[in-house]
DNA sequence: CTAGGGTTAG
């Protein structure tokens, strides 16, 4: 350290007289020295050499300013700035602002609040300066209740007009789940900057509220003075990605084009999440390839997007790659990888993988990974290995991981495992009324009606809900959402006008409904009704009538596709030349020229 | 006197 230029500064710098003994104007200068020595100073050696220099000679200013070096450097150290601080005798406003922000710099919020506390106790004003960092502090600790005191404490000060407190308490209201708090803050502000918008629509994007996302998007667009940042963007390619809007996701990829040199891994690897789960994943292949950088996530994010089109030799392939790349791979890769050889019907693989998982990798496989290789085995056949697998957990199996293996069983007839599933569905309180319709489906195959008439009568008793179905639709960059049985659709008439006209074409190709998976406890005809009226044929049928002739028609919906939704979908692609990607709860299915890319097999 | 807010992927 000895002779580097900021210690031969120091020695220059060193003053034996007391700062009472120069002129005012001398006194700015030594204190301006003083300064940015400090701020030159890389590491801790070089700052306490500057500090010891500069304690001979006391300044408040001085001190200050060391105190706000060492707290807000990333070479600092906020225990030494705190000896710092607690030697001087009336710290004031400045330097409990730096202390708190030093403190929720290195994520010590706790102790952000406590100096905030103990300033107001010791009488210290507070200003502008000191709420943003506590607003951070508040929504790290998600601490609502901490954070609307403090609000109300800045209403009674008449801090609540500065741009930089409004924005944080945007945030703040945000990760506490507030929105409406946000909302309003936002609202009220007399005028907004890059900032304000971004945490606004980071805020929706977090709490899952997609649609909101965009329409604060599209209203800041149309304000249009704040350029799109990548963070902006990067929220509304979520957004776009959790509604399968393709047409808005591919304008995003234009701004982005537009606006953005270089895009960093982050904004790449969402726009191929977005592509991928839009239904493209040829394009999301190819910007995958095209990729300088790749990371854990990037390689996650193709590997299960290949897994939901049923790729899975090629998912597989992307594993390896990703591997001997050197990178590693952690539990939601491996569940990518297992689903991949679940929708690709790779047992042997999937196997594999999940003991490599476990040898080879560390890493202890989830109720999800469980649920996975329940589904893979069960659905290949191999029932009883799967009650095997789930027997011997060492986690409590849930809901998912019974009705995968029940599932298994309605496919493979398999009467005696299926009762043990969906008696341990019962014992796990399951409200899904579907788990009782699969077991009273087979028993009704095994011509056992007195088992169907008790769970007709246990199906009454326990008077089931079931989420509504819906099925969302992009047509001209706006997204249509159809729920099941819906007739207060503005465009309602029309649609089941259509469906009536789908129908007599279908039944010219020999379609019949398949009414075994209606969950409802009605007659045949009803059935068929109820069946008509699914969200997905809904969308279909409005896509048909809005899009021109050929166009490609993507579906996304919340729950999975019902048989009957399959074998319909496949016949509307033959009849109206249509290729019709759906993306169900877990997969892709491309239906074009009347099959589909599952192979029935999902 | 000095300083502050938002930020993103599965």
């Amino acid at each position: 350290m000895i002779g580097t230029p900021v210690l031969q500064k120091i020695r220059f710098l060193s003053l034996p007289e007391a700062p009472t003994q120069t002129t005012g104007l001398s006194l700015k200068l030594k204190e301006q020295e003083c300064l940015s020595l400090m701020k030159r100073c890389k590491n801790m050696e070089e700052f306490k050499q500057v500090h010891a220099q500069v304690l001979k000679w006391e300044n408040s200013f001085c001190a200050s300013n060391l105190v706000a070096t060492c707290a807000l450097s990333d070479w600092g150290s906020m225990d030494y700035a705190c000896s710092i601080f607690r030697q001087i005798d009336q710290p004031g406003t400045f330097e409990f602002n730096t202390m708190i922000r030093g403190y929720v710099n290195v994520m010590n919020m706790e102790n952000a609040l406590f100096l905030y506390y103990e300033m107001l106790e010791r009488g210290v004003e507070s200003d502008n300066f000191t709420y943003p960092a506590l607003f951070k502090a508040c929504a790290s600790l998600r601490s609502l209740e901490e954070g609307m005191q403090i609000h109300g404490y800045i209403l009674k000060r008449g801090l609540e007009g500065d741009l930089f407190v409004q924005n944080s308490l945007i945030n703040m209201y945000g990760k506490c789940g507030k929105i409406e708090l946000s909302c309003s803050v936002f609202e009220q502000m007399s005028r907004r900057d890059v900032a304000s918008w971004s945490a606004i629509i980071a805020a929706h994007a977090s709490l899952g509220m997609w649609s909101e996302c965009l329409s604060v998007f599209g209203e800041m667009r149309r304000e249009g003075s704040c350029r799109p940042e990548e963070s902006i963007l990067v929220s509304v390619l979520s957004a776009c990605t959790h509604l399968g809007a393709l047409d808005l996701g591919r304008c995003t990829h234009v701004t982005l084009l537009r606006n953005i040199r270089e895009m960093n891994v982050i904004v790449q690897t969402s726009l191929i999440d977005m592509y991928v789960k839009c239904g493209c994943i040829e394009k999301g292949l190819s910007l995958f390839q095209r990729m300088a950088r790749k990371n854990q996530l990037s390689y996650s994010v193709m590997i299960t997007g290949l897994a939901m089109h049923g790729r899975g030799m090629e998912a597989l392939q992307v594993f390896s790659d990703m591997l001997e790349e050197g990178l590693k791979p952690d539990d939601a890769v491996f569940l990518g990888v297992l689903s991949a050889c679940n929708h690709g019907g790779l047992v042997d693989e999937g196997l594999q993988c999940f003991n490599r998982m476990k040898l080879e990798h560390g890493i202890e496989p989830t109720i999800q990974h469980y649920g996975c290789m329940v589904h893979l085995m069960g659905r290949a056949g191999m029932v009883n290995e799967a009650l095997e697998l789930i027997r011997s957990m060492p986690i409590k199996p849930n809901e998912v991981v019974w009705r995968g293996l029940l599932s298994a069983c309605k496919f493979h007839h398999n009467l005696e495992i299926g009762e043990i599933a969906a008696k341990s569905l019962g014992e796990l309180n399951s409200s899904n009324p579907g788990d009782y319709v699969v077991l009273s489906n087979m028993y009704a195959r095994a011509k056992r009606w007195e088992n169907v008439a008790k769970i007709r009568t246990e199906m009454a008793r326990k008077g089931f809900t079931q989420t509504p179905g819906f099925s969302l639709v992009e047509v001209e960059r706006k997204i249509y959402k159809f729920v099941s049985q819906d007739m207060s659709h503005p465009q309602c008439k029309g649609v089941y006008e259509m469906i009536h006209q789908m129908e007599w074409q279908l039944k010219f190709e020999g379609y019949s409904p398949d009414t075994s998976q209606v969950l409802f406890d009605v007659d045949e005809e009803e059935k068929r009704q109820r069946l008509k009226a699914h969200s997905q044929k809904l969308a279909m049928a409005f896509a048909l009538i809005h899009t021109s002739q050929g166009a490609p028609i993507r579906i996304a919906r919340n729950l999975r596709m019902c048989n009957d939704c399959h074998t319909y979908t496949k016949l509307i692609s033959v009849i109206y030349q249509r290729e019709i990607t759906v993306r169900d709860r877990n997969r892709f299915h491309h239906f074009k020229d009347g099959t589909c890319s599952c192979r029935d097999y999902w």
